[in-house]
DNA sequence: GTGATGACGTCTT
DNA sequence: CAAGACGCCATCA
């Protein structure tokens, strides 16, 4: 088996998130269709191929902290690139979840 | 097939 | 207000 349509789906999901914009492990399982499910997002993200270019920096928790530093070479990297993308970062080093989170219109 | 693990989330203490 | 414990679903060993 390739991915299974869970899987397939969070991939989706994931290469779905706008620029400047972050999304929640919570919000991708829902998309998903498992929204009791948020460790399985981060399993499968965690083991997603590089190969589908899956833009992981966009996704954190809810608290807007960097869960996904350990896909890159630090989070420094990953906060650069978020802010470059128009992401705004608190004082406290967490994602303004305020403006930065994506809202998924279906 | 069973047991343990995991890039989370929410409740309770 | 902050920290700890439990629960959820799927995959790995």
């Amino acid at each position: 088996m390739a991915y299974s349509e869970l899987y397939r789906k969070i991939y989706e999901a994931v290469a779905r998130i706008p620029e400047g914009k972050v999304v929640t492990y919570g919000q991708i399982a829902w998309m998903a269709g498992r929204p009791r499910a948020p460790r399985v997002v981060g399993y499968a993200v965690s083991k997603a191929p590089r190969e589908l270019n899956l833009p992981c920096h966009r996704v954190v928790n809810r608290l807007g902290e960097m869960a996904p530093f350990h896909a890159f070479d630090g989070p420094e990297f990953q906060r650069f690139l978020l802010e470059e993308e128009g992401v705004i970062f608190l004082d406290n080093g967490c994602v303004d979840m305020k403006k930065s989170q994506w809202k998924p219109e279906s």
